[in-house]
RNA sequence: GCCAACGUAGCACAGCUGGUAGUGCUUCGGAUUUGUAAUCCGACGGUCGGGGGUUCGAGUCCCUCCGUUGGCUCCA
């Protein structure tokens, strides 16, 4: 016998070689709804037989780990589904993930929407045959012979496997796959998946090598909580900000202008410039100095920077001045000699600012400084270009022009982490402001068997303890990430999701010892000796575009009052209405609210059904009542209304609500109280 | 940049296996003067993403370029 602490704390006896599944059975009934077992606190397999002593309890299918186990199974019966129809087709790996499962397959090619209707009934058909999964153990040589005509699987155990310790393999009907699992324990389980898309991806994530075919999709417990998956993404869809762009006449892309450059149309720009005055109060109150550059600069002062170099596939290739090309045109320069030298960078000319931060040392440069200037904080709106790849380029979120909150502190090195503190507690501040909670805060350290980064370690050691010290004094969770420094110092990043799930990063803050350093940067101490500053780099929004991007997405295109591109929409239900009308929209405009006026002969109905779509923060309607007592009639978003309200009463409760900058409008009381 | 899918009026879409384009909304013109999510009638609007090819004939088939979408890779 062995005794088995169960999860309440009590101990059973049961037989040696009872299977977990077995003891799931006994303490949670037959009907439970766990697929595995932790053991241990270890995952296991409910076949998984126990021989000595433990703690054992259920993994039900509606925990976070158990999604993981029901979508890993799923994908494997993706990939015994391909197997069956495309026998040529070599599984390599197939993981869950946050959102569902993927199986890379080799050799799968001409993999359309067609073909996936086709994998996903097969993938049913199996899980209705009801198979056992079952796990089984072998040596490394035995799996080698069973995987030889996969050279993936043969990677991975020649790679990940011992021959002493061996590994094992699921099964289910004739299929097996090389794994460590956990599993559930049937195909039955995995009755409602549904295959979404089909892309692309290379073995190993490494663009040199194989390509793959991935297939993605999703699978529930129920077919409700199926139902439910599918319903949620296409309610997703609609506050994509691409979308909700296009309807609201935020931001146009237009492609005689260009791939990623943004076009912000009046409603839009309101958004922008909205934001921007809320930095700029921000900015002012912390002692910040706001600056002007220009949008090009030398390729020397990039050379200077690292950043041409290090940067150069993703920039827009330089502005070669006139003369340099006449005078390599008459030396016999042909065109692929003179692309030799801008790869190169064997050649003089401007570039397309990339970044902000040498235009801004220049400025920090221009006059002698002193530690009585430090720290010095400049601040720039300043609008960046980088040659992102094609494929990447997407909405507002990935641009190939934007415009950064930027700016660039000059510090000596006792302030760095006084004001890196208050540099990522601006960006919370802003985040807050904003209704934004759902981010999370990762610390990018450098990877320490990467050759990419510049300056000595010492100076790295410095910089990255200032940054997790910022980064816990914060109150929040965060993470430490090696590897995702830039190059030349670690950095805090705020980073979100957007409503498909990816992660964006928005606010930044960087500390920076090579800069100045490559600059040869200084000032004179107290003691009168010269010292070299230390930069920091921060934004707190990113870019402009990116943020704006995210929070069309955020509101779902309904902004707070103080955002909203037009605040009010003044309806009249009829032609009587005009006038009065008119008034009122002159009067709201004296007062810096942003009105418009439907005063056109369509019905109330109507004009209602045609300006919901821009989600104004309030409508006023205007009938024959109103005009009589001078009121207004509030209309809410929602539909819900407010009759009667005095103009002059309105006009100060609106004002109020922007000067707060409350995240949604209340000036209507909701009906359900 | 790579893989796949897609590109028809301002927007959302239809157009079967090739026979020179349709619907709804928007817009505009009339009628109506309307009380909180669809009043009626009429009109305008497209060299079907660009270019090339096959064919008697191409929105439809082929090639190529551009763009969009989903991923991969990259991201100062």
């Amino acid at each position: 016998m062995i005794s088995v602490t169960l999860p309440d704390g009590s101990v059973n006896e049961y037989t040696v070689g009872i299977t977990a599944g077995e003891i799931i059975i006994d303490i949670e009934g037959r009907k439970h709804d766990c697929i595995a077992a932790l053991v241990d606190g270890e995952e296991k397999d409910f076949s998984s037989e126990l021989v000595t002593d433990c703690s054992i309890e259920g993994i039900s299918v509606y925990s976070d780990a158990g999604m993981y186990i029901l979508r890993h199974s799923a994908a494997h019966l993706l990939a015994q589904a391909i197997t069956e129809l495309y026998p040529d087709a070599k599984p390599t790996i197939g993981p869950p993930i946050d959102r569902g499962f993927y199986y890379d397959f080799a050799d799968l090619e001409d993999f359309g929407s067609d073909e996936l209707k086709k994998v996903q009934k097969k993938m049913h058909e199996l899980a209705r045959k009801n198979l056992q999964i079952i796990r089984i153990e072998h040596t490394e040589s035995e799996l080698s012979s069973m995987f030889e005509n996969n050279p993936y699987k043969l990677e991975i155990i020649k790679e990940r496997i011992d021959e002493g310790t061996g590994s094992t393999i699921y099964s289910q009907g004739d299929w097996f796959d090389l794994c460590k699992g956990p599993h559930v324990h049937s195909t039955a389980k995995l009755m409602h998946v549904r295959l979404t898309s089909v892309s692309s991806a290379f073995w190993r994530g490494d663009q040199n090598r194989d390509k793959l075919t991935r297939i993605y999709g999703l699978v529930e417990p129920t077919k409700d909580a199926l139902k439910a998956t599918m319903a949620s993404i296409e309610e997703a869809k609609k506050r994509d900000h691409r979308k909700l762009g296009k309807d609201l006449q935020l931001f146009h892309v237009d492609e005689d202008v260009g791939q990623g450059l943004i076009l912000w149309t009046p409603r839009g720009a309101t958004i922008r410039t909205c934001l921007q005055n809320f930095i700029s109060e921000h900015l002012t109150r912390q002692g910040y100095h706001q600056v002007y550059t220009p949008h090009i600069g030398k390729l020397d002062l990039y050379r200077t920077s690292g950043h041409f170099p290090y940067y150069q596939d993703s920039q827009y290739p330089p502005l070669v001045e006139k003369e340099m090309m006449s005078k390599l045109a008459h030396e016999g320069c042909s065109c692929g000699e003179l692309s030799n030298m801008m790869a190169a960078g064997d050649i003089e000319g401007y570039m397309l600012k990339p970044m902000n931060c040498p235009h801004h040392i220049k400025i920090y440069s221009s006059q002698a400084r002193s530690y009585r200037d430090l720290p010095l904080r400049l601040a720039e709106f300043g609008t960046v270009y980088r040659w992102e790849q094609s494929g990447e380029i997407s909405g507002l979120t990935r641009v190939r022009g934007f415009t950064q909150d930027d700016a660039h502190l000059f510090v000596t090195e006792d302030q760095i982490a006084n004001e890196v503190l208050g540099c990522i507690e601006l960006v919370q501040v802003i985040f807050e402001s904003l209704g934004m909670t759902d981010y999370r805060v990762r610390v990018g350290l450098r990877d320490p068997d990467s050759s990419k980064y510049v300056g000595d370690s010492d100076k790295w050691d410095r910089a990255e303890d200032a940054c997790r010290a910022a980064a816990s004094s914060l109150g929040v969770k965060w993470s430490e990430e090696p590897g995702e420094a830039a190059f030349y110092g670690p950095k805090i990043d705020f980073v979100v999701r957007d409503v498909i799930g990816r992660e964006w990063q928005l606010g930044t803050v960087q500390v920076d010892y090579n800069l100045p350093e490559r600059f040869e940067l200084k000032y004179k101490g107290s003691d009168g000796e010269m010292h070299r500053p230390v930069m920091i780099h921060r934004a707190p929004f990113g870019s402009m575009e990116r943020f704006c991007g995210v929070l069309i997405e955020h509101f779902a295109g309904k902004f707070p009052t103080w955002l909203s591109p037009t605040q009010i929409h003044i309806l009249t239900i009829s032609q009587k209405q005009v006038e009065y009308g008119r008034e009122i929209l002159s009067k709201l405009k004296q007062e810096g609210i942003r009105a418009e006026i439907d005063d056109g002969d369509n019905t109330i109905g109507k004009k209602i059904r045609m300006h919901r779509k821009f989600h104004p923060a309030y409508m006023l309607i205007l009938g024959e009542e109103e005009v009589a007592n001078g009121s207004v009639s509030v209309r809410a978003r929602n539909g819900d209304q407010r009759a009667g309200v005095e103009l002059n009463q309105f006009i100060s409760e609106l004002t109020e609500e922007i000067n707060n900058k409350n995240s949604t409008p209340s000036l209507v009381p909701s009906r359900e109280g």
